[in-house]
RNA sequence: GCUGCUGUAGCUCAGUCGGUAGAGUGCGUCCUUGGUAAGGACGAGGUCAUGGGUUCGAAUCCCAUCAGCAGCUCCA
């Protein structure tokens, strides 16, 4: 016999053998049929697995999951994702698995498959995983040693898990599986106890990835599906997701006028049409502000740099692909700069010339007024290569700015430094270009054209802490102001093992140290992320979820003791000796485009009166009162409001529904009787009618809400930051 | 960039078996002159993303290109 103690604390006996369907069974035969899983210290296991083999406490500390808690739909989920993967194999010849974990309120399972899946495969999908449902057949678990496993999963053709168990669980001694009917997978658990409980799931998308998640591995199918343990939650959940789509930027930035995005112009190059353009002058004049109570000095650089300038920052070889490609002083710049990449044993995007090609390329190149006998046709690819680069040294190359770091440390360079003057704070609207993947582009939120609200603090070390924390306060300040407070800090660290990081393992390390301190003595949470490091130095991001449950960086404070070396960056100290000042590169909103996307799925397009592009409009009840709207609207205007009037020959009512679809915070109803005693019949978006009341009384609120930044947020997101981002069942 | 899907009026979409286009909304004009979420009539608008091919005939079938969407990968 064991002991069993339940939550409340009442403790029950039972087999030895017992499991804590038992122990359900044991309490009602209800609860047994609605436990899915069980909670013994903490870590969440099989419900039909024997207690003993679970855990050595005793009594037993379980807890059961039923249909009920949301850890017991992620192992549902993880179970739905077996049932697809059996269904799948049913209808298709030659499936490999390779791994089907759940994430959020989604699994799926990736699958090596010649066949491709289409959307029009779906319902008999679905129609195979419900007959696998109806059959109802119960998950269960057995284990196999190393040697077992391997010959196991060769005998069942699944090349992919026999690959994964040598090398990636190379340190397990015993492996587990499931098995559900015909249906066998290496998995590590843990499952409901049969597939009947899976009664509401849909199958979602079909999409494309990669043996663990490296492009350079075969490319697999993924299909998604999501699943709830009732028909009500799914259909609800579905409804949640259309509802999501209805808050994202790209339909309201359309339906509201704020931005677009033109093929002609360019993918990924953002029109800010007025209203979005309203949008962010008035954030950057807020921040403008602020910036300038806080010690900023604004200064101005161009959009172009010479290529030798990014090769002193180091930016120039690192980030070569997600550039645009130099512009040249000559057209032959081009020709040399590609043909010095086919030379370049490290470039494997392109190829060597052969002799032919190599030929012509040396006539265009002469053509363009090159000294056709300096090279050596015969030569190394060394050879080639070093007089290629003469012949490219001889003329400008310049580069549409990436970034603006390089420019700010030569602002900083500049002038004479002394340890008084530090830190010195540069501030600039940035405009960037980023030649960005084409598959990356989403609407405002990754672009290849971005103005960044950046700044460059250089101070001594020992201001280094001080500034860190003055700066990480003003990107909380800014993200409060907008009532951003959905996010997560992120801190971006160096991974150990790559070699793609400039400076020392010190310099890292400190400056690592320092981030971590400041973050905890200000009280934000964080998680850390090694390997998401800028190649420069450390950072701390703070994300924020879209209204898909993507999640996207905004602001950023990354900390950079390479840049000053690289550029000889110096001050003069107490001691009257030349030293090395600190680099922090720091952006509150991120990017301009990034974080007006982002604020319109935050406010589902519904700005609060300080933001709005259209704050009033002023409705005449007839054509009789279009002389006094005209006139209320020029005063409002005069006291800096964005007033329109709405002079349509139509019903109040329908004049009323365009304004709260055009969501104006307020609106202005204005007849005969308001004009008569100079007064004006306010209705709040949100609050509705508010009665008339004279012009100076509403003019007076509509000043102290605006003036005040009052945020009010009707509806919220779905999707919070601090979400489980994964939940992963598989080994 | 990769995998899959999509592209018809400003927007959302319909268009059957291949027979050269339709709705709602928005827009314009006129009527209507009103009190807190849609008054009515008429009208304008499309080289069916682009370029090829098959066919007597293509929005429809095939190929390519471009663009968009989802995911993957990437993100200074």
């Amino acid at each position: 016999m064991i002991e069993v103690q339940l939550p409340d604390g009442n403790i029950v006996q039972h087999e030895d053998n017992a499991t804590a369907l038992d122990v359900a069974k044991g309490i009602s035969e209800g609860l047994a049929r609605a436990t899915a899983a069980a909670v013994i210290d903490g870590t969440t296991v099989d419900a039909m697995r024997p207690l003993t083999e679970l855990t050595d406490l005793r009594p037993v500390p379980l807890q059961l999951l039923t249909t009920r808690d949301p850890e017991a739909a992620a192992v549902m989920r993880h179970s739905c994702a077996h049932i697809m993967a059996r269904a799948i194999m049913r209808l298709y010849e030659g499936v490999g698995l390779a791994f089907g974990p759940v994430k959020g309120n989604t699994f799926y399972y990736d699958f090596d498959l010649a066949t491709p899946i289409s959307e029009d495969d779906f319902p008999k999908i679905e129609a195979e995983m419900k007959k696998i449902v109806k059959e109802g057949e119960p998950f269960e678990r057995f284990t196999m040693n190393r040697e077992e496993s391997i010959q196991f999963c060769e005998d069942l053709n699944q090349e992919l898990k026999v690959e994964h168990i040598k090398s990636g669980l190379a340190d397990h001694e015993s492996l587990s599986f499931y098995r559900q009917g015909e249906f066998v997978d290496l998995c590590r658990g843990p499952h409901i106890p049969h597939a009947g409980m899976a009664k509401a799931f849909k199958i979602l998308n079909v999409a494309g990835s990669h043996w663990k998640g490296d492009v350079s591995n075969r490319s697999l199918q993924r299909v998604y599906g999501t699943a709830f343990f009732d028909k009500k939650e799914l259909a609800a959940y579905m409804e949640q997701i259309e509802e999501a789509k209805k808050r994202d930027h790209r339909v309201l930035g359309s339906r509201l006028q704020l931005f677009t995005i033109n093929p002609d112009v360019g993918q990924g190059l953002c029109l800010w049409l007025p209203k979005g353009a309203t949008i962010r002058a008035t954030l950057e004049d807020f921040i403008k502000k602020e910036l300038t109570r806080r010690g900023y000095e604004p200064v101005y650089s161009p959009h172009i740099g010479r290529v030798e300038l990014y090769e002193t920052s180091g930016h120039f070889p690192y980030y070569r692909d997600s550039q645009f490609a130099p512009l040249f002083g000559h057209s032959a710049g081009q020709l040399v700069d590609y043909w010095i990449r086919c030379l370049d044993p490290d470039e494997d995007s392109v190829q060597p010339p052969d002799a032919a090609a190599e030929k012509k390329l040396l006539d265009a190149a002469m053509v363009l007024g090159f000294s056709g006998e300096e090279f050596p046709l015969s030569g190394s690819a060394d050879e080639k290569r070093a007089v290629l680069r003469k012949w490219e040294k001889q003329q400008e190359r310049y580069l549409l700015k990436p970034m603006n770091c390089p420019h700010h440390a030569q602002m900083y360079k500049a002038i004479p430094r002394s340890y008084r003057d530090l830190p010195v704070r540069l501030a600039e609207f940035g405009t960037v270009y980023r030649h960005e993947q084409s598959g990356e582009l989403n609407g405002m939120l990754r672009v290849r054209g971005l103005t960044q609200d950046d700044a460059h603090l250089f101070c001594t070390p020992e201001q280094v802490e001080q500034e860190f924390k003055d700066t990480l306060g003003l990107v909380k300040y800014v993200l409060e102001a907008v009532g951003l407070e959905d996010y997560r800090v992120q801190l971006s660290t160096k991974d150990p093992g790559s070699d793609k990081y400039v400076g020392s393992d010190e310099l890292w390390q400190n400056a690592q140290d320092t981030l971590r301190k400041v973050l905890t003595e200000a009280g934000l949470d964080f998680i850390e992320m090694p390997g998401e490091a800028a190649f420069y130095g450390p950072k701390a991001d703070f994300m924020v979820r879209d209204c898909l449950g993507r999640e996207w960086q905004l602001g950023t404070v990354q900390l950079d003791y390479n840049l000053p070396n690289r550029f000889e960056l110096e001050y003069t100290g107490k001691d009257n000796k030349q030293h090395r000042p600190v680099m922090i590169h720091r952006a509150p909103f991120g990017s301009m485009e990034r974080f007006v996307g982002m604020l319109i799925e935050h406010f589902a397009g519904a700005f609060p009166l300080w933001l709005a592009p259209e704050q009033i409009r002023v409705l005449p009840l007839s054509e009789k009162s279009d002389d006094y709207a005209k006139d209320v609207a020029t005063r409002l205007r005069q006291a800096g409001f964005r007033v329109t009037t709405d002079l349509q020959s139509a019903k109040l009512q329908a004049k009323i529904r365009d304004a709260q679809m055009d969501l104006i915070p307020y609106m202005l109803v204005v007849g005969p009787k308001e004009a008569e005693q100079n007064a004006v019949a306010v209705r709040c978006r949100i609050d509705g009618d508010l009665g008339v009341m004279s012009f100076d009384d509403a003019l007076q609120k509509l000043t102290d809400e605006r003036n005040n930044q009052t945020i009010r947020q009707v509806a919220k997101s779905t999707f919070s930051a601090v979400e489980d981002v994964a939940t992963g069942n598989e080994y």
